[in-house]
DNA sequence: ATTCCGATTTGATTCAGATCAAAATTCCTT
DNA sequence: AAGGAATTTTGATCTGAATCAAATCGGAAT
């Protein structure tokens, strides 16, 4: 999902490690995959927000009408304004969702994850743009078929209400970051976004590959390169992290992070 | 209320626009205010997200079991971290939702304003601190009783998503203020969305009360007070508003003011 | 009116982070 | 493996907003 740290708690709520309670359990005498397609069989995102929601039937007409793409890190999969014909789920890699000023400021505002849904119900047009961050994998749907699934599936509407209030919460998490977090404790934060997302087994060490330039990292922090940069290296100098290859973090002690976090 | 004229021409647009589709229409035999509980029929928010979803015999029983409350200005309505056991209506005045760091530092994360309904189902406990910021009256319910009602009515579940949905659009919006606007453009963007909340016939001029102190100001857009003040005495001397009163504003050019939001 | 107290403005100074400018690294292509 | 472009780091300087410190204003109580 989106942002907010300490995820861990609830992370199994959401995302494939929340499958548990739905298919987890082989003691069952009906093979509950009967009649589903075999590409969701495999797929990342079968227990997600959608698909997770969805019949059997549903589920093979809208692999029917679905086509799994690969898209390069950089590349846009909806733009800003425009309006917005079709939905998919995130099934590798990482998504950002940006907002840009006419004079090209730039802001992201939230970063999805796989098994994430993309899309917006109920809006014509997309008020953000969509872009992958790291060479993705996507599942993309007609809107008008997910629409009508929408209408008929109540637990569907429920899943991508949940995912709205979540999405909600997590931005207005960040928007304390933004606004009253120094650049330190903003890089802090950000890196122990990423940490818990990578690694949701927080044992007291971590490692994990940033899924974000220094430039979108500064553009997810309201900051600029440099400082960004600056502040990674005074972490490393206080052995907080350990940076090889740029993208590549150890976190040796995750509650020295946290703390660094202030909350 | 410190915001008289507001109010009112706020009222009446959410009444009318709100009722056009539903109540307006005479030609209609029956009265379809027939059953409906006396206090719902003047009701600010009768045609707000909740009541105006719910059919008479559920008004009828919400009504019951509600309570209207007067709530002064600096007075919290829901503590963060706390359980949440009922929810609220905001018939008159605006409501600020914050969040504090341990350390005291504190962001505002939203306005809402009547008839907003203030509440967060599916999540036993609050985030966020809702205080009014000016004095106000809202409906509060117990939150089992609405539960329940959300359960049997999908047209409620449709609005409660619709306004998470656009509470996300707002707070992502907000987000890109945070980072990315100087200061001068984050007053403008204050002003700018409290002018056409309170006066939504957006004609090239307009009043409004400010609905937040000084230091309130400087808690949604994350500056401090000082900033904040000389932004505004910028601002008057640019003629782009008159301050009367410190909260009494006058934007004798809309359009001036928006340009200074860049966007 | 007068007094008082909190809110707001104004002024002087400081400082965190931005900007400008190279150097050093990484990694991509050949 | 070498060359070259892009990304990242580092350094020097500047600046917008924060901080510290008074004044002034405004509104409530007397």
């Amino acid at each position: 999902m989106t942002l907010e740290p300490k995820r861990n708690s609830n992370a199994g709520t959401w995302s494939h490690r929340a499958s548990g309670h739905r298919n987890v359990d082989i003691a069952r005498s009906e093979d509950p995959d009967i009649g589903i397609p075999a590409t969701c069989r495999i797929c990342e995102a079968r227990q997600g927000v959608v698909c997770g929601a969805l019949a059997a039937a549903q589920l093979r007409e809208l692999s029917r009408h679905s086509t799994r793409r690969k898209v390069d890190a950089g590349r846009e999969i909806v733009a800003q304004g425009e309006e917005v014909t079709s939905y998919s789920n995130i099934m590798d890699g990482v998504v950002k969702l940006c907002k840009v000023m006419p004079d090209g400021r730039q802001q992201i505002v939230g970063l999805q994850f796989a098994p994430d849904f993309i899309g917006r119900p109920f809006v014509p047009e997309s008020t953000l743009s969509a872009e992958a961050a790291t060479p993705a994998e996507i599942c993309v749907f007609p809107r008008g078929l997910l629409d009508r699934m929408i209408a008929d599936t109540p637990e569907l509407r429920h899943n991508l209400h949940a995912q709205a209030l979540k999405e909600l919460d997590a931005a207005r998490d960040w928007m304390l970051t933004l606004g009253r977090r120094t650049a330190q404790e903003k890089v802090a934060s950000l890196l122990y976004l990423i940490a818990t997302h990578a690694e949701p087994e927080t044992t007291s060490s971590t490692a994990f590959d940033l899924p974000l330039s220094r430039a979108e990292i500064a553009d997810f922090l309201g900051l600029t390169i440099e400082t960004v940069s600056r502040q990674m290296t005074k972490l490393r100098k206080q052995g907080v992290i350990r940076i090889e290859n740029n993208r590549h973090i150890v976190v040796p002690d995750m509650d020295e992070l946290e703390r660094l976090v202030s909350a």
